[in-house]
RNA sequence: GCCCCCAUAGCUCAACGGAAGAGCGUGGCCCUGCGGAGGCCAAGAUGGAGGUUCGAUUCCUCCUGGGGGCACCA
């Protein structure tokens, strides 16, 4: 039984029991929700409050009702604080603990999505290496691609690649400049790479006089010689890079959008120009899709790049994660998108505030275009890629991500990170030291009686509780799009794990072989919900 | 001027409209025991004014203070 299937239930019940318009009049707002504080049981529901403000005399029933259906999925179902509160029974968990001794990780998956869905992070331009704000969709990204797996979900994670535009020529011009073939201009890209790069490839570029294509060439080599590098680093993998520059490839696919548009009468032509004319519907600006020069903008790619997956390659989910510098292109960009036929609910976007690095008081700005910034390489020199993604993932992606290197270093022996993996030696190192006395751990017991024997304790209860719930938190996470909820609960299983750790002693004269079994599950567990972070778990610190 | 995000404990941050939680720091207690990088206990917070609601950190309005955006850049 979980929170979904109790939900779900319980709409049952109330739907006999109540007349449509009271059922329809409660059900909008009727939620369940894992409580905060376990006192408070596992459960809770806001059903009583609704009831007594639609249909009091219904209450009592109800509550009979329900009661008397779910007793055998809970220890308790009691009326708190005019809340209804429900407590995970022993059988519940006594059976997810046999299930999860059989199936292990595998207990994790909940395969009743079936969809195809895309998600789009990083996507840095190719103009650079990486940077912080960019370890901050990776490690959203990664998290919600196994978020989304763990659910049934098809994943395909992808780059998109900005390889041609404007950019992508003061990319061709400023290598050009650190060849003083031409005079440096303000919007030029400085580094130490590019320096390098124009020097490694000085013949070629010195010879193309053609800016996109040297451009393309440039982009190319700083994708697979920094951005990938930085990438397999922190490690993230894409499935998939798409390139800018393929959409226009497909003369096809550019007619298609743009009859769309001119069926509704949205667009203009001037100066050889073509602009989308949003602010018929509503935005408060138009958006050009060809430039006077005859070129095409980000802002038509971007079209042309979500009509693709989703009409094209047929994604029926479309996640986007944008740095917050994005939100009003995001704005005009789903209204487009709507209009070309992709409703809301298939297409969701994240962003995400900036990162600020700090060095004690001192703010480094981050700016590509003048060459200062902080490369992730710079950062996984001094920290692992661990504690990095964990230190990202625990803040909501809503908020500035405020990153002092110094205190990031300085606190590095006392932060959540260190604390978690200290969990993982403690488990590891029982089983090692059962080794060392000779004592073989893979032992196979009949999983059913096993937990039938583990679940009367109270502190193996207490953590399969966790095991149940990661499950009803799966769901949330991604209904919410905010993987960040995972941390909170995760730390708190942590903090189970070490309670466990100090009060059962599982090493002692007499070995109970059904507890090394229950150690060596935990451990696993322990690692597999590490890797869901991106994080790899250690044996010993 | 318009748009987006933020303001919670001394500090850094959580909280799907549901009972405000962590970590660090502070004060106590716990080592004849699997790693004390630990466990237990305590003190301590929703920027201000209204509103909606059974219930608001969460939604709405206004105010104050931060950050970001309003290109034929991406």
């Amino acid at each position: 039984m979980q929170l979904i299937d109790l939900y779900r239930k319980t709409k049952l019940i109330l739907k006999k029991e109540l007349s449509p318009a009271d059922y329809l009049a409660l059900e909008k707002d009727l939620k369940f929700f894992l409580t905060k504080d376990e006192n408070f049981g596992d459960y809770s529901t806001n059903l009583l409050f609704l009831l007594k403000k639609i249909k009091p005399e219904k209450e009592e029933v109800i509550l009979e009702t329900i009661k008397n259906k779910f007793k055998n999925y809970f220890d308790r179902i009691e009326v708190e604080g005019g809340y209804l509160n429900f407590y995970l029974g022993e059988k519940v968990l006594f059976e997810d603990l046999r299930e999860i001794l059989k199936k292990r990780y595998k207990f994790f998956f909940s395969l009743f999505k079936k969809q195809r869905v895309v998600l789009d992070y990083v996507s840095a331009n190719p103009t650079g290496p990486l940077h912080l704000g960019n370890i901050r969709s990776a490690v959203l990204g990664d998290s919600l691609a196994n978020f989304l797996k763990l659910l049934g979900f098809k994943v395909t994670k992808e780059y998109y690649v900005n390889d041609r535009g404007t950019q992508i020529e003061i990319l061709a011009k400023s290598a050009k400049a650190y060849l003083n073939l031409l005079p440096f201009e303000d919007e030029y890209y400085r580094g130490e790479y590019l320096e390098k790069i124009a020097q490694k490839y000085k013949d070629y570029v010195k010879k193309e006089e053609n800016f996109e294509k040297l451009g393309k060439f440039l982009a190319k080599i700083i994708l697979e010689g920094e951005i990938k590098k930085s990438l397999k680093r922190l490690g993230t993998k894409f499935d998939n890079y798409f390139f800018e520059s393929s959409l226009y490839q497909d003369k096809k696919l550019i007619d298609r959008v743009l009859k769309i548009f001119e069926k509704k009468n949205l667009l203009e032509k001037k100066n050889g120009a073509l602009i989308l004319k949003l602010t018929k519907v509503g935005e408060n600006k138009d958006e050009f899709l060809i430039r006077e020069n005859g070129k095409p903008t980000y802002f038509f790619s971007d079209i042309l790049y979500h009509y693709q997956k989703f009409f094209i390659r047929k994604f029926k989910l479309l996640i986007d994660i944008f740095g917050a510098d994005h939100h009003d292109h995001i704005r005009r960009l789903k209204k487009t998108l709507e209009i070309l036929g992709i409703k809301e609910k298939n297409l969701k976007f994240i962003t995400y505030q900036h990162v600020l690095i700090k060095r004690g008081e001192e703010i480094l700005r981050m700016s590509k275009r003048k060459g200062v910034y902080i490369t992730i390489d710079e950062l996984l020199d001094v920290l692992p890629s661990g504690l990095v993604r964990f230190l990202f993932l625990a803040i909501t992606p809503d908020s500035p991500l405020e990153f002092d290197l110094e205190l990031a270093l300085k606190k590095s022996e006392e932060n959540p990170y260190w604390y978690s993996q200290y969990a993982s030696a403690r488990l590891n190192s029982i089983l090692e030291k059962l080794k060392e006395k000779g004592y073989k751990i893979n032992i196979k017991l009949d999983p059913q009686k096993i937990a039938s024997h583990l679940i009367k304790d109270e502190l193996i209860k207490n953590l399969v509780r966790s095991f149940h719930k990661f499950k009803d938190l799966n769901l949330i996470i991604i209904k919410e799009l905010k993987p960040n909820l995972y941390y909170d609960f995760f730390l708190n299983f942590i903090k189970k794990i070490h309670y466990f750790y100090e009060n059962k002693k599982i090493i002692r004269e007499e070995i109970d072989r059904r507890e090394v079994v229950f150690v060596k599950t935990l451990r696993d567990v322990l690692g597999f919900w590490f890797k869901l972070m991106g994080v790899e778990p250690m044996k010993k610190i």
